[in-house]
DNA sequence: GTTAATTTATGATCCAGATCATACTTAAAT
DNA sequence: ATTTAAGTATGATCTGGATCATAAATTAAC
């Protein structure tokens, strides 16, 4: 795996507590960044200060590649969400380890892809589809690596976020849902069936 | 460039008239689609009817990769806008070519990293800017290649579409924005000043 | 274990943009 | 050159979800 493979070459981690900012909208991407533990979200900011959650990172996972690859800026936001160790790989290192492991380069091209499928499906739903039935494929999609009665670890606001939605509607919608025997509310928690 | 590459090494094109479906949702992906020539949009429809369109992909372009490569059945219809020529790149084929041309695999990279930016900042804006802003969002985007005082080839319909308003609103605003300078129309065109 | 900070909860009001209806204009088809 | 279809235009009404306000329940911090 990646980041083994980057600890055996001597790459090191830096250490982001939580709240700190990895990067920012507007500024030059020079890195990809490897987390070796922790989590971050990445999150487009409007000018009002209303956040949307682009995507949420953890561990084993990297991000930051696309603006690098395409030499643009970046668009977003990337904040550690807990304090979390993440190796900054340099482009020019970046571009050496996809040129020089071809199963790597079809890895980044499979969570392109992936990435690229989750967007798609919520720009359906945020274009064309109504709160509850946004937040029925959110919540069926963040299940997908829930167990059953278990809690998903997302906040109303979280959710919220994700959705374009505002935190009282997905309450209500949650509300809902549990009337409707689609999930289980445990102490606010949302529970799988 | 790609095509002339699979011209070259006995790939055929086949014909797709105006309208035809190249494939559509919940189908399984076998192939990657190559468009020697014409032009095609990416949509996906609601229960409703309402389409949204998640991509335009015109000659030298390619699409369908996304779903090959993760193995998952298509999330849109794929539709030819006029008569086209597209050769249908067998998924064994394609991931052979990946295999032996790593340049290619480097330019499939850009190309998702590419889409990956343009859907991000159309989910922040359908997620948290109002109608106007999102429309002079994706105008500048697609004005990015026109020339000064030429025409968009775009109509209400497919902006309304792309961004998840309606003809009317749609119409409401260019007119607005013309009003304001920032766009001439002629005839109903809309001209980038 | 107590205080502070988040998160969840619920009602009341408001408004941007959808919807409906109808007409005009431009482009395509025959 | 006409008919037909597609696209643009504009007013009137309606509504889903935002916004505002206020409070209760959890969780985190000290």
């Amino acid at each position: 795996m990646t980041i083994k493979y980057l600890l055996d070459n001597n790459f090191k981690p830096s250490l982001y507590k939580k709240g700190d900012v990895i990067y920012e909208p507007g500024a030059y991407p020079r890195a990809v960044y490897f987390i070796k533990s922790g989590k971050v979200r990445m999150v487009t900011v409007n000018d009002d200060g209303k956040e949307f959650i682009q995507g949420i990172f953890k561990a084993n996972e990297y991000f930051g590649e696309p603006a690098l690859l395409v030499n643009k800026s970046y668009l977003a936001y990337t904040i550690a969400t807990q304090d979390s160790e993440i190796i900054v790989v340099k482009g020019e290192d970046f571009l050496k380890m996809l040129k020089e492991h071809p199963d790597f380069s079809m890895k980044l091209i499979q969570t392109l892809s992936h990435r690229l499928f989750y967007k798609s499906m919520m720009l359906e739903e945020l274009a064309n589809e109504h709160a509850e039935h946004r937040i029925r494929t959110l919540i069926a999609y963040l299940f997908k690596d829930v167990e059953h009665s278990q809690e998903l670890k997302v906040t109303r606001q979280q959710l919220a976020d994700m959705s374009g939605l505002r935190v009282e509607t997905v309450i209500r919608i949650i509300k809902k849902l549990s009337d409707q025997k689609e999930l289980k509310l445990l102490r606010g928690k949302i529970i799988r069936i």
